[in-house]
Parts: structure tokens; sequence; C-alpha cells
DNA sequence: ACCCTAACAGTCTAAATAGACTATATGGCG
DNA sequence: CGCCATATAGTCTATTTAGACTGTTAGGGT
């Protein structure tokens, strides 16, 4: 039984799906995965069921009503009301206005960097450069061609920020890298 | 009762603070908090002594025994084991090796940035990259600080990662605001 | 000397999450 | 034509997590 999930990464995404058009969860879960093919790719079915639950009973989504194909489990479609506009509005504002320190997992590794050794660390430190540059690459194409197959870039604008950061990562990374090798950056002799 | 806390991103930034030295979860909570003031902030007390105790279940860390002091409640003190330094490093370098996608706040805002309407998203953005800025200096003088003092770099590598992200974040941001008032940034009319 | 606040150390519970489980339908393949 | 893998939709439970609650002690002000 779901009580209230009113603050979650997941709201605005849903909010801002349901701007869009009405929807069931089973298809909002689809649109996000393929959308952004892994950056929300972390969400859970239970978790947005439930999210959704609590939006629904906070008012900012109402159920429009139910829909079934053949025999299958049939769908509640929720839409967004206006309190749930504004709503996303608020919120969309305050999370773009107060940067958050969130902090990742590669943050929390490379505090600790010194534990792999100079060696362990450039190794380390030289795929992940390596598999983000695959990454980035990959994720330049297909933002290429989103925009070859006539999408506004107001609605891609989130993959170039995504790739300026990946872009920045992979650089330091390097800088690092470079300064391992050539002395600029030594351990201390414990 | 706790159980199996055993992949968080705390899992990695304990173990790391017992590499340097036993310690009881009170203190380690104070001792993440003063190191990277608000990086590790989210941290909460249920959080940590949950995953001390998970990490105790497994083996990677083991109780060193108890202390007091006057009449407070007793400490518990953990040490590292040779497990745990083992587990730390295959950690580290998975951590490292993997980029993972995750994604911020920032992110899923941005994500819906035309619900702001250009003016709307002109103004938080550009409050944001003047919070980030503000942010930035007062790191920066930090790490200074910290140099100055004697703190060798590789002890404060993830401050100059922060850092370097940061400002990645501010000139993207800076840009979009540039577009967006020079029209190479449109809202596509509904 | 006495009171108030902040630091100390930990436990406990309500809410949130991940992911297993249920059940039907479709499409491809042997 | 029957069978298996996958897609559709959703529910349910066992962990996890945030953060309120408990109680003690040191320090500062009056």
């Amino acid at each position: 039984m779901p009580r209230r999930t009113l603050d979650n990464p997941l709201v605005p995404a849903v909010l801002g799906l349901l701007l869009e058009q009405a929807s069931h969860p089973y298809q909002m879960l689809a649109e996000l995965r393929q959308r952004s093919d892994s950056h929300a790719a972390a969400i859970t079915r239970g978790t947005l069921y439930n999210t959704v639950a609590a939006l629904n009973e906070a008012g900012w989504v109402a159920v429009q009503g139910q829909q079934r194909a053949g025999n299958r489990p049939e769908r509640t479609v929720y839409a967004l009301t206006d309190a749930g506009r504004e709503e996303l509005v608020r919120r969309l504002d305050s999370e773009i206005r107060n940067p958050e320190r969130e902090f990742t997992r590669f943050f929390g590794a490379v505090t600790y960097l010194g534990a792999l050794g100079p060696d362990g660390a450039v190794e380390a430190l030289t795929e992940r450069a390596q598999r983000l540059r695959e990454r980035t690459a990959a994720d330049e194409e297909r933002l290429a061609s989103a925009r070859a197959a006539g999408a506004p870039r107001l609605f891609v604008i989130e993959a170039e920020y995504a790739l300026c950061l990946a872009r920045a990562e992979t650089a330091w990374i390097d800088s690092v890298v470079d300064d391992i090798r050539t002395g600029a950056l030594t351990w201390p002799t414990p």
C-alpha cells in the first residue's frame, strides 16, 4: 500500500511525460526506457507504480479511464491535472535553480583512488576513459540522427548536457592519468 | 534488524575510512560530513549503522572492541579485515572502470526544460549558474587551503574532479542561456 | 552553582525501493 | 500446428532508507 512518494527524481519525469499525453504506467516506463536508453534505466516497475499512485493521491494526476486490449490486464490511464502542471513547473524551476551535491559512485571511488596504487589507478582510469569515449561516440550518433529526423533541439537538450559532462569527465581522467605517468601526481610514501 | 546492504555508495566510503584507521560509526559519520562538507551530507545515521552492520556480517569489517567515554553510550569500534581490504580494492576498481549512467535531478529537470518557456528557462538557468559559480569559488578556496596546509594532492583529488565537472556544467548553462537569448535555441510553436 | 544548548551514540519505525511473481497474448520456429 | 521466448500489465513482499526518538554529557553564560 503506497503512501506519499512525493520527492524523488521520477516525479518530474512522470509529470513531464503526462504533459505530452495521457498514459498508463507501463507505457510510461517503456517510454522512459526507450527515450533516454539507459539514463532512466534504473527505474523499477514497483517504484513507478508507487510514484504514480502517490501522484494520484496528491491530485497532480487523475485517472482518465480504463483501457483494455484483448484480454490483457486492464490499463489505468492517467492524465495530468492543472495542479499537476503547476507542480511540474514549480519543481523544474526549483531543481534547476538549486544545484545539489548529488554524488556518484565514481566520485566515491575517486576519493579512495590511493588504495589502487599508481599502476592500478592508471589502468582502471584508462579503461574508464576508453569506455566513456565509446559511449560518447554512440550518444553523439544517436543525437545526430534524432536531429536529422527532425527533433527540435529543445527536445534533445538533455542529451547535449550529458554529452558535455561526459566529455569533461573524459578530459579530466586523461589529465590525471597523464599526471600519474609524468610524476605530477605521486603516491605519498606510507 | 539489518540484513545485507552490500551495494550502496556508502560501502566504499566506509571501507575507505577504515583503511585509514579503526573507528566507530558515529565518528565515521562526523568524518564523512566534515571531509567533503556536503557531498556526503546526504548520509543518514540509520543508513550508516545499517551499512556497517551489514559489512560486519559480510566479514569485511570486524568489531575491534568497545570503548566508553564517561557514561556516554558505549561505542563499538570497527576495523577493516583483510577480506575488507581486498573488497575495497575490487569495488574501487570496478566502479572506476565501469561508467554508470547515474542521473541527477538537474538532468531530469533539463529534460523538460521546455515546460518553463524561454523566459522561465533563462531565469532559472541563470540563477543556477550564479550559484554554481559561488560554490565553485568557495570550493576552490577550500582546496587551495587544504593544499597549503600540506595535504597531498592525491588526498584531495576528488575535489579536483568535482570542480572540473562544476565548471563544465556552468559553461554549458552559459552557452544554453546564450543560445536562448540569441535565438539559436527556440521553442517549437505548439 | 544552575540552566540551556549542542555534541555524543545509538535504536526504532514508517515509508520507499528493487525486484520476484502472476497471468495473458503474440510471434517465430521447428 | 504446437511450443517457447518475449511483450504486456500489474501486484506484492522483503530490503533499504530517512529521519524521529532516547538519553547522557560537556561547555558557556548568568
